[in-house]
RNA sequence: GGCCCGUUCGUCUAGGGGUUAGGACGUCAGGUUUUCAUCCUGGUAACAGGGGUUCGAAUCCCCUACGGGCUACCA
């Protein structure tokens, strides 16, 4: 029996999860369920620097939000708690100083300053300093210090910092279930460290830690961590672990210009790029997919299909397709430019199937927050607007006149619609329909049709200033179904206002 | 600069030696709606360049160009 899939999506939660974040989050989640596997959350808050109130309820609140909920995550405890790296801080020392006992690794005292020093120094020669083998030795760690100035400088100061003895010189076979095998010289690679003189580990060593104690199976994330895989293997390696499968997954990239979509690009391009909306603690206030009114599975479709399809022409799937469908293999290895007019359509999509209770209820918040009383029947006019919808707030958007008489009208519209006989059409129009015996949109219209017809007037004349009287502009669905929600007195009141406007 | 990864219509992509290089979004045109939106039909539009391998290359190999990522005691 093979072993039972793991997966973990491992954010840091230094501010909102971003649409990229979120696919990778998404992307573990399908690949979970495909193999009937456990997905996990784990905060990797190792940067206390960088933590930022907030944002791991966020995390949360976003992949509820989305249905894609962790198994296994802080506040739903599995055996391999607790699931925030602060709080498994004293786990990690004993797995660095193993590293060091194997020879692995090394104390290094050299200050952030002296580093930055001979950094700079590099640069201007146009190089670049690497801490590795090349210069360890000329470097002040412990790898050419006598065991009593060792125990000394250990005893006096915790100003020191565990690194990972890459080796000189080796090549290593790397092999990614997205971009296949690769090829990694490890003369390149410099000696990471692993662990901080604030005694927290790096994300390195950490991430390879709870992988291991967390029975992580297979690593699924963002394409910026390649350059990290062949540190990772070396350290599984080390360790004497079996180490995980890996997938690195293409980064989203801006929608127009250059480089990968950045947090910051959303409210500039005018397309949220966070799955919720987020208050951060300065005050500042980025716009989110929930709050835009979009669907989440619009926004999850719009997702999987962003660098992956299964190969058919499908377009539209609900997220228990995706599970089955979802093959990671055919994950793509290059980088997609983010496209917000897709999502508009995606999201269209989905607003059509939803029912109409949906929009009943949401149509009802919308007039509660407008604080207007209506007895026109929703149901009917929900039915008459759903097909133009893409937004809940398009109900308004489209049919405000069912609720609000207008109070102007187009001016162009109007130049268009009226005419000369303008007003005594609509006087027959009133009549017409004030005599009908059932207010019923097929008898309404054929009666006005009728008459339009016998009279040889051309309905331009008609159609166009009756629309704009009902309803202020040139839009919105047929006028008689229009006039009939209305009703009567509305309607006749409607077209008579109008009519003493361009009297 | 160094290391790694990539490259098919404007965008997301199908295709993995023989295809009229397919679909979707966008866009354009026509139709429906005597309005607008929706919807329908159609059009536009791509294998980065150069070398190989092969009877035959979008597809396999190499080089170049371009794009991206990484290059912190951040993740």
């Amino acid at each position: 029996m093979s072993k039972k899939v793991r997966v973990r999506f491992a954010p840091s939660p230094t501010g909102p999860l971003h649409i990229g974040g979120v696919r990778t989050a998404l992307y573990n989640y399908l690949f979970a369920k495909k193999h009937d596997g456990d997905f996990l959350l784990r905060i990797e808050d190792t940067d206390q620097n960088r933590f930022v109130e907030g944002a791991e309820e966020y995390i949360v609140e976003a992949l509820n939000w989305l249905n894609i909920p962790y198994d296994e995550g802080p506040g739903k405890e599995g055996d391999c708690g607790p699931y925030r790296q602060s709080e498994r801080k004293d786990m990690y020392k004993d797995y660095a100083l193993q590293l060091i006992e194997s020879g692995n690794a090394y104390y290094a005292f050299d200050t952030a300053e002296e580093l930055a020093t001979l950094r700079k120094e590099y640069e201007a020669k146009g190089e670049t300093f690497i801490y590795n083998w090349h210069n360890r030795d000329e470097l002040n760690n412990s790898l050419h210090m006598d065991e009593a100035t060792l125990k000394e400088k250990l005893k006096n100061s915790n100003e020191y910092v565990i690194r990972f003895k890459s080796p000189a010189s080796e090549v290593l076979k790397l092999e990614d279930m997205i971009r296949g095998k690769m090829k990694v010289d490890t003369s390149t690679l410099d000696d990471k460290v692993l662990f901080k003189s604030d005694g927290m580990p790096t994300y390195h060593l950490a991430n390879i830690v709870d992988d291991k104690t967390m029975r992580i199976t297979h690593v699924i994330r963002g394409e910026e961590w390649l350059p990290s895989l062949a540190l990772h293997k070396m350290l599984y390696r080390a360790f004497g672990w079996e180490a995980p499968e890996f997938a690195h997954l293409p980064l989203i990239m801006k929608p127009v210009g250059q480089g990968k979509l950045s947090k910051r690009d959303g409210d500039k391009m005018g397309f949220p790029v966070f799955p919720l909306e987020w208050h951060a603690p300065d005050g500042e206030i980025a716009s989110g997919y929930r709050e835009a009114g979009y669907l989440p599975e619009a926004v999850i479709n719009m997702l999987a299909l962003l660098g992956w399809n299964p190969g058919t022409e499908q377009e539209i799937f609900s997220l228990e397709e995706l599970v089955d469908t979802f093959d990671i293999s055919r994950v793509h290895k290059s980088g997609a430019k983010f496209n917000p007019e897709k999502t508009d359509w995606f999201q269209h999509q989905y607003m059509q199937t939803k029912e109409d209770g949906f929009l009943v209820s949401a149509l009802k918040d919308i007039l509660k927050e407008k604080n207007i009383d209506t007895t026109i029947e929703l149901n009917k006019v929900v039915s008459l607007l759903k097909e133009r919808i893409t937004f809940t707030k398009d109900l308004w958007e489209q049919g405000d006149f069912f609720f609000e008489c207008p109070t102007t009208y187009d001016e162009k519209a109007k130049g268009r619609a009226v005419k000369e006989d303008t007003s005594n059409i609509l006087q027959k129009v009133v009549e017409i329909l004030s005599t009908q015996d059932t207010w019923e949109s097929t008898t309404l219209s054929d009666a006005v049709k009728d008459w339009v017809e016998e009279e040889k007037i051309g309905f331009g004349r008609v159609m166009m200033p009756l629309r704009l009287s009902l309803v202020g502009e040139m839009k919105g669905p047929d006028v008689f179904q229009i006039i009939e929600l209305l009703g009567k007195e509305k309607s006749v009141n409607r077209i008579r206002t109008f009519i003493e406007q361009i009297d």
